[in-house]
DNA sequence: AAGCTCCATGCAAGCGCTTACATTTGTCAC
DNA sequence: GTGACAAATGTAAGCGCTTGCATGGAGCTT
């Protein structure tokens, strides 16, 4: 036996090999107790495990990683932290992994693909097995990092038909043309849009499409939505509603791309003494737990998060493991009937026919 | 030169040792290239990493972890994720790491010193050079594995002068005291606190003490204080206010522990008809986002989130580094007057004297 | 031209673990 | 008691990288 040390073990944490030598095995007993406990006898299992304890022995990752060219660990790449949208669904994600031994690496890429792919590349460089992406919208060289890299990844908070990708999450267009919709039935027919930026985020794309997919089935026309894109953001959200009510028409029902932007368009309609749902609807989207707080609470669309976060988990362990992740999954998307939303003030009996 | 694979190298990622034979130099050149290019003739340089993009070479975690004794990898365990408290802190933090070519990792623990406790062996496991960890109040084990496994750490959102270790953070008694004396002023004797369960947490615990040092140095008994404790959420704000205004002698302000339970003590006022600030005032702590847009705004403590991030990380890097980190950092919290604090409602001329 | 210094590079020893394969030990039928 | 087989354990070869030390050559000085 090579030996590393002719002290007593000074300063360094202990090894593999010193469990195993107090314990009187092998290298290999000691690991195969700690990874596989079945192939090893009762009696010398408790004898190992014992000595781990006292001697608090923990495996040295880069050994383990290295050895078993895995690393246990997912990384998640979400767009923002800054406010609450992908909190509960990530902490369902990392929940679901934890059962299976799996740790959680984040990293947030303001929305922006070229930072997205930089985040990406650095979680694969850090060692993740697997990764959690939101949305389809990527530069080409992020799939083909994935591919080449053979780094299993799903697409989550997205259900687009077209896209042959491994994905779950919701169709963000129906949903929001099911939003618009009602709002329409209510009798509003002067709509605005607060959206975030769209280039780059399928997710407000396909939102935004679905307003103007609403307007369409009831004979509008969309090039008559009035909108305001910006960046999410509470005071974007104040700003872009300021700018909706100071055109010539201001919409009945301002529509938000998410609950951030309306939680900003209420609080600038407070300030401008505009009355909601009275004077102006507003609806937002995702249900955040600010939905429910904010004064009037906001009409918006409720969104699975933890059924989204779970799920895949599930499924990428799954692919990890080299099962069969069982295909893309669709998940439905409701609305969820608040204060926010109500019909438009009454009009003048003589309305200018279309 | 041992071969390692006697055909083009098929599916798996290119190694160093490919990267140096098609280069034509030796791992260690190449290995340098990357990690200290000035050691590197500038032409060798060029050569080699000319090699590594084309072949898409990207080194590999756990042989680099294992080899270099570092990750590179900071871990950062926060109580939750659930809403935005530690969201603002926690981005300076990585952003901070990110410029000395560190990664962040997260965990919750969900208020709980047990599972903080596991949080930390795994992320210990997971190769952490060091951690950021939120509060003193853990268990003895926590602090036992960190010193046995000589973990670099420091405590944030904490400045407690009678703890010895590294921390970054500020007084949360003297914070909230500030702010109860305040409330005092203002003439309320009748208060109520929402706080979080306060055993293990140190943070809630000093923010109540300081409610009572306020009252007492008004010549209040600590005693008279009406309390709640529950666990962080909107719905527990919502129901401590209720149970606080269901007493025969409700507050005339309510003093919430953080602005997430104020949000729900606002909320709860709203559906039980009592006008706030006019019949009871409420005042948060944090000043989080949410603080700004609920109805009315929270008057709360400000407290210097992104410093405590930057800060952390700053003298978690040279600690690492086995620099001088330049001990604890206290910083101040001031008061964000809003609308939700106003004098009490005028009673009665006569008045019970105590 | 010999002797020196210094820079660029190569050599090779690990880092601590997993795991295929080999070996030992134990169990049971006969 | 013996042989066959299974279970438990040991042996040792890497995994891909970093880095201390050795080497060789270019550029100086004298």
């Amino acid at each position: 036996m090579r030996v590393r040390r002719n002290q007593a073990n000074d300063a360094a944490s202990p090894t593999l090999e010193d469990v195993a030598q107090h314990a009187g095995v092998s290298t290999a007993t000691v690991s195969r107790c700690l990874n596989s406990p079945v192939q090893v006898s009762e009696a010398t299992r408790m004898r190992v495990l014992e000595v781990v304890r006292q001697l608090g022995y923990a495996p040295n990752f880069g050994a383990r990683a290295l050895a078993a060219k895995r690393t246990d660990t997912f990384g998640a790449i979400i767009p923002t932290m800054e406010n609450a949208i992908f909190a509960r669904g990530l902490e369902a994600f990392q929940k679901e992994l934890g059962l299976h031994g799996i740790t959680m690496l984040v990293a947030s890429s303001s929305y922006s693909p070229a930072l997205e792919e930089e985040q990406i590349r650095t979680l694969v460089a850090r060692g993740a097995d697997a990764l959690l992406l939101i949305g389809h919208d990527r530069t080409p060289e992020s799939y083909a990092f994935l591919k080449t890299q053979r780094i299993p990844h799903i697409v989550a908070w997205a259900h687009a038909p077209e896209q042959a990708r491994l994905s779950i999450g919701f169709d963000n267009r129906r949903a929001m043309q099911a939003l618009a919709t009602e709002v329409l039935s209510l009798g509003h027919d002067r709509l605005g849009l607060i959206t975030a930026q769209r280039e780059g985020n399928d997710r407000a794309r396909a939102r935004s499409e679905g307003v103007a997919d609403a307007m369409r089935a009831r004979g509008l026309d969309p090039a008559g939505l009035q909108l305001v894109e910006t960046t999410y953001s509470i005071a974007n959200g104040a700003q872009g509603f300021r700018t909706l009510m100071e055109t010539a028409f201001p919409p009945t029902a301002v529509l938000c791309g998410n609950d951030v932007l309306a939680a900003g368009a209420l609080s600038m309609a407070r300030e401008l003494g505009v009355d909601v749902p009275g004077d102006v609807s507003v609806t937002g989207f995702d249900d955040i737990e600010l939905a429910g707080i904010v004064t009037p609470a906001l009409t918006t669309v409720h969104v699975p998060h933890r059924k989204m976060g779970r799920g895949a988990a599930q499924m990428l362990v799954a692919l990890r493991n080299g099962q069969d992740p069982g295909g893309t999954v669709e998940l439905g998307a409701t609305i969820a009937w608040r204060a926010s939303l109500a019909p438009p003030p009454a009009r003048p009996a003589v309305r200018i026919e279309r």
